[in-house]
DNA sequence: GGATTTCTTGACTGATCGGACAGGAATGGT
DNA sequence: ACCATTCCTGTCCGATCAGTCAAGAAATCC
């Protein structure tokens, strides 16, 4: 129990999980049945009620593994000791990359925020603002030391948010207009850029002195 | 019937597509249940599917609506005779008003968006990419004259609209994260201003040649 | 003012939901 | 070999769901 060896637990626990993404991204909370989770996990019904508890202890597993990964990138590319055009640079594509790689995840946070965040709205009003208020006077540090524009930092993040998160979320959508069935390497390239250089150019961020630099 | 003075009708229509869109936009179609759709338009469960049969139908009554309202500002301000810094900020002031006044209206459709728009998806697949086909050259052709970067013209639409539509689809982590019971005015505008900057400045748009100008 | 259509309503139904539970199967420690 | 714990699962249950229905009330038409 506090060793905790329990292979068992630990395999089942994340193949119901991992069908959980799936199924809630696709149908939302109150849309999944627990018959269809059962299902997608190859379980009987039974045994998510034994590792879960309720409907509603497995939909928040499934949130809270997504909200531990959601907030790595902002923190470590947004630091006062690099330019903006690396931090915010870094963090567009490093969202970029996480729409791409893990769009329900993604979907499962939006539905939520839609519904007023019925389940995790003392995480939205505690932990993701006292993130912000950590990013914020980073971003005004830049502006400040004339590597950028001033612009408002929250408001900011939540365009690069929305930007980024669009690409996820509302994919149908974007592969809709493209006509494509799915989003290729070339699509991704063409999106991650474009987000790239509307925040760049957008904030007025001067290139940086010259460092080291890939090819284009 | 055809002459059409059903003003019952038209009444009782009305009053259950407007309490419908409160109830859709917050539960979404599976959380939704007759019951509270009725009840919020004052109304007995029966005269819902009096007047539209299923739930399906009423649903899809309220989104038809909202599709019908929401193509409208592109058409309007993108258009080959306006300078892009006039057609792009104008487009999204408009789009942020809309978000504004009508929060709901845009979080229904996300909601559909996000489970992959199983009711939607003839319209996407035609009506919006037709749409898309006729403002994509009216952007490209500002860029060939000159009078801003070239920007894949598909993609700075998604970005436009998700950064708009982020402030109704999101507003409770919006409201979490500033802290506020509500977005006042100032808030709006200072959000409208970021979009607006981020989008000009971040299509290198020039700025027109002298026009009539507003106080800053 | 009687007939006819439109509208309203509470009561009802079959299906499905989340969840409970008890007992059987497998596992692991000794 | 034994036992205790963990794990698995078919079956059941009360609640709730969308949708039905028949009969009453109101409005409309001639």
């Amino acid at each position: 129990m506090d060793t905790g060896i329990a292979t068992i637990r630990q395999v089942s626990v994340d193949q119901i999980l991992a069908a959980a993404e799936k199924v809630f991204a696709q149908h939302g909370f109150e849309g999944a049945t627990m018959a269809r989770l059962a299902a997608a996990a190859g379980l009987p019904k039974a045994n998510l009620h034994y590792y879960f508890g309720t409907k509603e202890g497995l939909y928040r597993a499934v949130l809270e593994g997504i909200l531990a990964l959601w907030l790595e990138d902002a923190a470590a590319w947004i630091t006062p000791d690099r330019h903006p055009a690396e931090g915010l640079a870094g963090y567009v594509r490093a969202k970029m990359a996480h729409s791409r790689a893990r769009p329900q995840a993604s979907r499962i946070f939006a539905g939520e925020l839609l519904r007023g965040a019925p389940r995790v709205m003392h995480y939205l009003g505690l932990e993701l603002r006292r993130r912000v208020d950590e990013l914020a006077p980073v971003i005004s540090g830049w502006s400040a030391a004339g590597l950028m524009d001033p612009i408002h930092p929250v408001h900011l993040l939540f365009c690069i948010w929305a930007m980024t998160q669009t690409y996820a979320d509302f994919d149908v959508q974007i592969r809709a207009v493209l006509g494509k069935v799915a989003l290729d390497d070339t699509d991704f390239a063409v999106a991650t850029e474009t987000v790239v250089t509307l925040v760049l150019q957008g904030c007025g961020v001067r290139m940086p002195p010259a460092k080291r630099r890939r090819s284009a």
